[in-house]
DNA sequence: CACGAATGGGTGTCATGTCAACAAAAAATC
DNA sequence: GATTTTTTGTTGACATGACACCCATTCGTG
């Protein structure tokens, strides 16, 4: 067991910055979804995916994995949106065990609603703030700290 | 309203990117953190101001506003941490209103366990990926991003 | 085919976070 | 100095998330 080598002033600031704007960007936005479409981020996170599939429709097991939830979450989330008119649960066809989840109308729309304002307020607080060299380099930073997370 | 402009596709690329990568690094940290200190990541976020601050004692006002929680949260945290016996809240002496709240030595033990796993994840997960420059670049670029995000 | 392991999904329980309402003290206003 | 307004902290109710466990189905192996 080394030393510890303790973070030195330039990182430590940086970490506080990157921990404080996720936390705050990510609020800004939940607050947004919420006021415009009447949904919460986690619907939203939800919904994305669906809408993206072919008859807004997707295999449980491929939702989950898409947004990174665990079975359990989603099983839960599903029930309360589902409560709410947001999706439908049917069976699968080719697998008995399985689970399809479908987007209702009602669905549909409460994600139109939301997704401008959404993007708008992406680019207004993010994007617009970066030149494009500067999308390039982070892209190309986060995706090199992404890939070496498994480690 | 003019017509929403949509991420293009390395927009949206980057913004997918920053999303999974906060979800998946934080989650990470988080186990790690679990882990080693038997302390979850909000009892850690607590306890870090609490061990920079003189005697280990922060107003509750203080602590709230260090990492940007509101008193309500708070409130219950600290509830559940004096009843695990990390901390303990005391009468506020200039203001009768207020709480202090102070870091026990159990606490103190805690995160001094915990720590240095944590900076070592940290690295492992993220310094580690970034040359110097680059540490600058991302720092200057998401300072301003969160300068920005009043607006 | 039979059997144990793995997978997909659900449920209950408890920890955590949010929100509205409250009470007490301090600050501001008149 | 009395009265409103803010600030500070707590509480209770409810939404959400994490975790352990359950059941049915499918897969892998003999």
């Amino acid at each position: 067991m080394a030393k510890t080598r303790w973070l030195d002033e330039r990182e430590a600031h940086l970490w506080r910055t990157w921990l404080r704007l996720n936390q705050e960007l990510l609020g800004i936005l939940e607050d947004q979804i919420n006021r415009e479409g009447g949904l919460s981020g986690a619907d939203y996170a939800v919904l994305v995916p669906l809408s993206a599939a072919p008859d807004g429709m997707l295999r449980a097991r491929e939702l989950g994995r898409e947004i990174l939830w665990d079975r359990s979450r989603l099983s839960h989330q599903l029930g309360r949106m589902e409560k709410r008119g947001l999706v439908v649960r049917e069976e699968c066809v080719e697998d008995a065990r399985g689970a399809m989840v479908r987007m209702t109308d009602a669905g549909r729309a409460a994600i139109k609603r939301a997704a401008p304002g959404h993007v708008a307020a992406t680019r207004r607080h993010f994007f617009d703030h970066l030149s494009d060299k500067e999308v390039d380099q982070l892209t190309a930073v986060l995706d090199r700290i992404l890939a070496n997370l498994g480690s």
